[in-house]
DNA sequence: AAATCCACCAACCGCGAAAGT
DNA sequence: AACTTTCGCGGTTGGTGGATT
């Protein structure tokens, strides 16, 4: 079903995820969010080019993404969108809540396509269905589903009752869900004044303990620690320390000016 | 039982737009 | 204004599983 792992001459690796690159992934976005999709991968300790990255990000363990089990209204307002919209995936996307750009493609491609023309599916269509929506079943059963991984995930839900979470002035941010926003955490600091360190304690049990507000000798002196601090993977923050750094440093110490 | 066909869909690729310098 | 970098979109590919022969 799904591309076979392998590696491009740059040392990347293509084709499937597996389980313990989602992991990876999800909990390095919940951490610090999708600061720069290049970047984030030598940072998450992920051989992936940023663009994967953000695909599988997207389409497969963002919060919120729904899968399979397309309903008759979802199917129909598909097909009325197409018609006035054509090929525009990702604003058709943003019309189905749950639902990415490439899996409605695909569902397009694969089912509405040939019927949109045609009141009844083929009967090897209607089959089909049946084996999609068991599949689908046994996937919910084993706990694949991404969505239910988060449902054992409580960070979400936390962010999401914080002051902070929603009604960002990010244009990305916009364009987002609510719970998609609250992963993205660097982006709130960048974007957001701050009003008090508690909140952020909220988010992430020990987010602001991190060696990077503590002091800035902490960077210094005891860099190679953080490596095992943050569980396989690095702060962006700390990581190098170079002008991203000294650029945020800025940033945070402008922040209670405002 | 084995070979072949076909549908599905996760993932890749290339391009244009937007943002940054 | 020009150039570079990053992001996001849409088209396409290729591996897999199930159905058919």
């Amino acid at each position: 079903m799904v591309r076979a792992p392998c590696y491009d001459k740059n040392g990347l690796k293509k084709g499937a995820w597996s389980p313990e690159e989602d992991n990876k992934l999800r909990a390095y976005i919940q951490r610090y969010g999708h600061w720069n999709w290049r970047e984030l991968p030598k940072f998450a300790g992920l051989s992936r080019c940023g663009k994967s990255c953000r695909l599988r990000w997207m389409n497969y363990l963002r919060p919120n993404v729904k899968r399979g089990n397309y309903t008759k209204e979802e199917d129909e307002l598909i097909i009325k969108l197409h018609q006035e919209l054509g090929n525009k995936w990702s604003v058709i996307s943003t019309k189905l809540s749950g639902r990415t750009d490439n899996e409605i493609k695909n569902h397009w491609h694969t089912h509405l396509k040939k019927r949109s023309g045609k009141q009844n599916p083929p009967t090897s269509e209607r089959r089909k269905r049946s084996v999609e929506t068991s599949r689908c079943e046994a996937n919910q059963k084993e706990g694949l589903e991404p969505k239910n991984v988060f449902a054992h995930n409580a960070s979400p839900q936390i962010l999401e009752s914080t002051p902070l979470s929603p009604e960002l002035s990010s244009s990305e941010f916009s364009s987002l869900s609510a719970d998609y926003a609250l992963v993205s955490n660097i982006n709130w600091v960048a974007e957001e004044s701050i009003t008090s360190s508690e909140t952020f304690g909220e988010l992430d049990g020990n987010f602001w303990t991190q060696p990077f507000l503590a002091d800035n000798s902490y960077i210094e002196d005891d860099f190679p620690s953080l490596l095992a601090a943050e569980g396989g993977f690095l702060s962006p923050y700390v990581s190098s320390y170079d002008d991203s750094v000294d650029l945020f440093y800025q940033l945070m110490h402008e922040l209670p000016k405002k």
